[in-house]
DNA sequence: TACAAATGACTCATTAATGAGTCATAATGT
DNA sequence: ACATTATGACTCATTAATGAGTCATTTGTA
């Protein structure tokens, strides 16, 4: 019965997720909303958006940016409509990229 | 044998997420790293980094987090250091603020 | 062109996340 | 100060996510 060790995460990644989480629970007060009325508006269980606002990297992304934009905190742009236009412009810079990547031949021919 | 509806989304979530997919696939590209690379270095697996990429809400933040450190995609601030005290900000921050959100009291003594 | 490798899109078994519930404690408004 | 409500922190059953594997297709390069 040992405890399973959870995914190990950055430093960096686990500060991003628990700014976040407080990102949301700072806008959540301002908005005096307590905890169980934003989880029901979220369609999240209350259990599921504390451990959001804790930063728990295990919760699902779909989750967090639910909540996030119901609380009105800025996910990447100040601004939705920003967001909107970047992901079709970001969708035609895609379409130049490669769409494979080549990986460098492991060296051949050292058999000797 | 019904498939299960998915959790409703907003259509702004959506954007977001997608558009982190996006810059994840791209920033991937851009340091040529296969997907099968990728998903080793972040410790997941080749079929959730798809996922990611693709912008399933359903992938854990904390993978898709990681995922975008490794790749060097901003997360929220163009610095990481900026993202640290932030951080420690924030937590000052909320010592400040209501412990509890009180609800106005659901209208009383109307049973006449 | 042909070959090797990367990608996308599935299935399915296993594992982990989620929801529901409870309880103790802390915080708020009157 | 008191009554009421919110919060935090658990447990556990259920549900959904994840990893592993496979296959067809596409891509880049020799």
């Amino acid at each position: 019965m040992v405890k399973p060790v959870s995914r190990p995460i950055s430093h960096h990644s686990s500060n991003a997720l628990q700014l976040l989480g407080q990102l949301v629970r700072e806008a959540r007060i301002k908005k005096s909303m307590t905890t169980s009325d934003l989880a029901a508006r979220a369609g999240i269980s209350r259990a599921l958006l504390q451990r959001l606002e804790r930063g728990d990297p295990s919760c699902s992304i779909g989750a967090v940016f639910e909540v996030a934009t119901i609380c009105g905190v800025p996910l990447f742009e100040q601004d939705a409509r920003q967001l909107a236009s970047h992901l079709g412009l970001h969708q035609e810079k895609m379409a130049l990229l490669p769409k494979a990547v080549r990986t460098i031949a492991k060296e051949v021919k050292d058999d000797f």
